[in-house]
RNA sequence: GGCCCCUUGGUCAAGAGGUUAAGACAUCGCCCUUUCACGGCGGCAACAUGGGUUCAAUUCCCGUAGGGGUCACCA
């Protein structure tokens, strides 16, 4: 590749970004990084009718979040736009019209009933498919120039060749072949006079000096359209990269429509952004290597096209999961803090607590921010519980040896001073040892008596040490009276 | 339905003619252990199917089945 690589994400701001999304821009990014190329985004906001307010800004929010820039883009400027097609109306017309001239589009001035005459059966080919006729092909220059002048509305179809078979090489799946009849006239430019995603593709694609065409699947098979358009204008074609889609399930893919995740709505049940990120790169794409942990930096390196996958790929957020803990576990306590702060303020336990001590507990045991409230209620919330919480096998415990710890253990706890994890968790032993009971029938009971709660982010001294001595003792003395 | 594409465990996936068919998640079991985790060790589990080609096919070819995409004045 002599030639400098650029290439680009073109969302159409029509919603929330979800994970396909995101990993179509991740591909795209990680392939023009590789190649020491360019990454550029641009807006394909020709269809007013899906323009969602406010979708734009969540773009540019979740690349920049996900760390994914762009060196050229509608927020950042650069040598070739304006990057927000929307704004380019008149390049598209301008461009559309030397299509005419060299006979590979034409006007087309059907009415909508005449086209929708068309989808009659009876004019149907023997699979049922009706194509446009290429009626307005056969207009003459004058029919058409006295049409305009009478402003009567319009489109611009490309003009396929009515026989033959465009052929291209994809990088990820090879040559793909399409037959010319297979292919609809297309509408190039609509009545309101903004251009088609096929059009404005090929037109921004080429003026903006994209060589590489990275996006999904679903633009397999109408490849070979926009090739005739490269053609017909004398335009190098660019190379293609078709990406398989992220699967909900075997037979859906993730859509925003039915709730499924994304990126946002992940970050807000408190995955590591990292994870996630690192999380879509794996879905449908493998490093040489099998790394499977990757930072972006590292995802650049080992990024290479063959690696991706040509089936489509189920999304499994048990993987991301476990993928998100593993960063969990290695956040700095103060990145911890910071990142954990908005889930910390979620819990009723808010500021009722030692807040250092509980992000070394907490942090190798969750796997996302969402877990932390409900981890850590128990510190303000202390019912009445079941007592049968008490019993543990293992540990030979039971509600019996409760009643007959516990009072011995509050005296004795009343006594020290030193309510740090080491000096209670020495202490305790030794309380054990005196008693001549085994150590975790002490901690055991201990634990269930101070928190009520079976799981717990820590053992006996720890909780103990989170509670302090005088919510220790408190809710001590209720546990043993409840026990009575 | 036509056309294009895809098919390795439950999931993500290595492997590209000869392998005991990797690894990860999930799951199960054991160890560690003051609960839960973390960590360590181990188990279960896959080449959709039928024909070829070949000394040898998970790997190459053809068919079948299953799945996805596309057939819009949406992208």
């Amino acid at each position: 590749m002599s030639e400098k690589v650029r290439t680009r994400f073109a969302p159409s701001p029509t919603g929330y970004m979800h994970i396909g999304n995101l990993r179509s821009a991740l591909y795209g990014y990680l392939f023009a990084m590789k190649e020491k190329g360019e990454f550029i985004l641009r807006i394909e906001d020709t269809d007013q009718n899906r323009y969602v307010d406010g979708a734009t800004q969540i773009i540019y929010d979740t690349l920049a979040d996900a760390g994914i820039s762009y060196s050229e883009g509608p927020d950042k400027g650069g040598p070739y736009g304006p990057y927000l097609q929307s704004e380019r109306k008149e390049i598209y017309m301008e461009y559309a019209k030397k299509l005419i001239e060299k006979g590979a589009a034409y006007y087309c001035f059907c009415t909508p009933e005449r086209l929708a005459s068309m989808k009659d059966t009876s004019v149907a080919d023997s699979n049922g498919v009706t194509r446009y006729d290429k009626h307005c092909l056969s207009l003459t220059k004058e029919e058409v120039e006295a049409n305009l002048k009478a402003g009567i509305p319009f489109v611009i179809r490309q003009n396929i060749p009515p026989e033959g078979k465009g052929t291209y090489h994809d990088m990820v799946f090879g040559d793909v072949t399409v037959d010319y009849k297979d292919m609809e006239d297309g509408i190039l430019i609509k009545s309101d006079g903004m251009p088609t995603y096929n059009f404005a593709n090929v037109v921004d694609d080429h003026l903006m000096h994209i060589n590489y065409v990275i996006r999904g699947v679903e633009y397999l098979s109408s490849t070979p359209k926009y090739n005739l358009m490269y053609d017909a204008f004398g335009w190098e074609r660019p190379h293609y990269m078709h990406l398989s889609p992220v699967m909900k399930d075997a037979q859906h893919k993730l859509s925003k429509r039915n709730g499924d995740a994304s990126y946002q709505d992940l970050v807000a049940k408190g995955y590591v952004k990292e994870a996630i990120l690192n999380y879509i790169a794996l879905l449908g794409w493998a490093p040489k290597d099998n790394s499977e942990k990757m930072t972006l930096a590292e995802m650049v390196e080992k990024f290479s096209v063959d690696g991706l996958s040509k089936s489509p790929s189920i999304y499994d957020e048990a993987k991301l999961r476990w993928l998100s803990g593993e960063y969990m576990k290695e956040l700095s306590d103060e990145e911890f803090k910071k990142r954990a702060q908005p889930f910390f303020e979620q819990s009723k336990a808010y500021g009722k607590y030692d807040e250092d001590l509980l992000v070394k507990l907490l942090k190798s045991r969750i796997e996302i921010f969402g877990e932390i409230p409900a981890k850590i209620d128990f510190l303000e919330e202390y019912d009445a519980f079941d007592p049968s919480l008490y019993d543990n096998k293992k540990q030979k415990c039971n509600k019996e040896v409760a009643k007959a710890i516990l009072p011995k253990l509050y005296e004795a706890m009343k006594g020290w001073e030193d309510y740090s994890n080491a000096a209670l968790y020495e202490a305790l032993v030794a309380f054990a040892a005196a008693e001549g009971v085994k150590n975790g029938q002490v901690l055991w009971c201990l634990r269930i008596a101070i928190t009520g709660a079976s799981v717990t982010p820590g053992g006996a001294s720890e909780m103990a040490e989170l509670l302090g001595k005088q919510r220790c003792l408190d809710r001590l003395q209720r546990a043993i009276s409840a026990l009575s």
